[in-house]
DNA sequence: CTGAAAGCGCTAACAT
DNA sequence: ATGTTAGCGCTTTCAG
């Protein structure tokens, strides 16, 4: 393997030097550099970043630690994050945390041990007591993504509550009374702040909150549509029904299909988070629909301004979602 | 931040002491790593896998090359590559090439100066001469997955040809005789694998391959869309649909519905690629399905006999797909 | 405008 | 069973 040595040998100049015309650092002759650049063409050289991050002390990595990678939404998380980083010359590193604080901090650990100059998480229940703490203590810089914690830090993430309330509103609006929600993964703060929506909305009209109403689906969408299937199968079932992420959404339709409902007919129905299909779907979803984009970009704002140095107040910036009226409401 | 040579000092011990204890590389008194494990605990000291890499000659790091991380499909892709790797200690690092040669050879470049243990690849068209040849002389082991190349080297993807033709008999068998292609992106080995398997289906039973009924979608589902809209608005318009991946699925179908036709009514469709949603959409949709967790974890398991030293002949897989009949064919 | 040389934090011979 | 030490390939101060 070529190193800069080869290089600096073969231009007739020092390592300093070759080390100057790759970054820039300090001016070089004009014929000197031509030199330079010449010899790594010949050598085709290319520089060791490995050992570059140990002796400059930065990496230029940012690490990623998400869960589910396998869901659409945090598909495309990564992969505005993963745009937004490698315009400013950084590469990504994720890591998968399933949900889980025990798996997020071997993830972080990682992540920190391989000295990224920067971390944006997306949160795990539980992960204030576990990582959180650590990415602190190791002074690197951190923002957070998608779901918020109760931790001084920068947050990005989109606008829940008052979307939230919006679905639910609209539902009302149009006269149902009786409105069933499924929820997400406890004890992360999107969903108790969509909830939080919902129990608005209804607090609104005057409508007391009904536990048999709630369906907790967990993380995921078996547990949706279980729950649903048992929901709806009972004799005093809801009219409507919110979902409040796409897993939940899936679930839902599954159950509502298995049973042979009908949407809006049997059920009306709508959905925070949008679908690339949504419109396909027969009936179309009336969803909310998060701006993934802005929030990838804006997170990668954040922490680049943390890793050049700045220590304002920690921010918490919401992106707003956009109101999808479709027809699955039924009130075309 | 605390470094090995702090553990040491506080154990009272030399540094190539705690090194062994922490790697487990040659035996230590109980007595003594005893006292190093405290020293650790105590210093909350985290190895610098930085240092580590650039001593020890390796990173424990495979880099990742792939189109499109917004495409579901890749991303289960990311996420079985990334669990089977970390299952092996090792971590992923993912770069998208947005399937153009150019902006491969950036991430490829970028990940071959990070000293990356290994490279998976989903080729772009055009890497051949681009990127892969890099590869070849850094010297660094490469499985490609996904998409074959002409080169030496391990390759996985899923059958192609035969599933391809295998939707393709079944619209024959049921008596259709046009039946149109929507193909995706040129130049890349699933798309013409795909588009053989078609022909041959048609050649099977003497049916002149017919240039008017092949779409070709590119990348995206909005050409897809614009070209299966100009097909099915023909005169003569195919009678049956295939569909060779889920994004010229989506285009295909936003197409016949913007047109007002119904499936299988109108037209009998059958796609490769399956969806999470597939048994929800309306009517559901006969597809060959991807094994994509056997595809990654068979691509991991190659990379790490090659990184582990083993230089045998390469191995070209395939993963076989399933064939899921539901009703969008109409042959109920 | 350029070079010499001291590290960055760790691993792995080589000694003892 | 443990310690000494020479690097790994680069950046960056300090001299010139």
């Amino acid at each position: 393997m070529t190193t800069m040595d080869d290089v600096a040998r073969l231009a007739g100049v020092s390592t300093s030097t070759v080390s100057h015309v790759l970054n820039g650092t300090r001016k070089v002759n004009a014929e000197t550099r031509l030199r330079v650049e010449e010899a790594i063409e010949q050598t085709g050289y290319r520089r060791n970043v490995v050992a570059r991050a140990l002796a400059a002390g930065r990496t230029n990595t940012v690490g990623l630690s998400i869960s589910a990678l396998t869901n659409p939404y945090f598909g495309s998380l990564v992969h505005a994050v993963e745009r937004a980083l490698s315009d400013a010359g950084y590469v990504l590193i994720v890591g998968d945390s399933h949900d889980e604080a025990e798996s997020e901090k071997r993830v972080v650990d990682s992540l920190l041990g391989r000295k990224v100059d920067g971390m944006i998480v997306a949160p795990a229940a539980g992960s204030e007591r576990a990582s959180l703490p650590e990415i602190a203590r190791a002074g690197t810089p951190l923002v957070l993504i998608d779901r918020g914690a109760d931790i001084e830090s920068d947050q990005v993430g989109p606008e829940n509550e008052s979307s939230a309330k919006a679905l639910t509103d609209h539902l009302l609006d149009i006269g149902h009374t009786r409105v069933g929600v499924v929820r997400g993964l406890a004890g992360i703060s999107s969903t108790t702040e969509r909830f939080d929506g919902y129990v608005a909305a209804l607090s609104d009209r005057g409508i007391d909150l009904d536990a048999s109403l709630i369906v907790d689906g967990e993380s995921n969408t078996e547990a949706a549509e279980r729950g649903v299937y048992a929901l709806m199968s009972s004799a005093d079932r809801p009219t409507a029904l919110v979902s409040m992420n796409n897993a939940m959404t899936i679930g839902t339709l599954k159950a509502i299909r298995r049973l042979g409902l009908s949407i809006p007919g049997d059920v009306a129905f709508v959905c925070y988070d949008d679908f690339e299909w949504s419109d396909l779907f027969e009936p179309k979803l009336t969803a909310a629909a998060q701006d993934v984009e802005t929030i990838g970009a804006t997170a990668v704002e954040l922490l680049l301004r943390r890793i050049q140095g700045d220590d304002g107040a920690a921010q918490h910036i919401r992106v707003p979602t956009t109101f999808h009226h479709r027809n699955s409401c039924g009130c075309a």
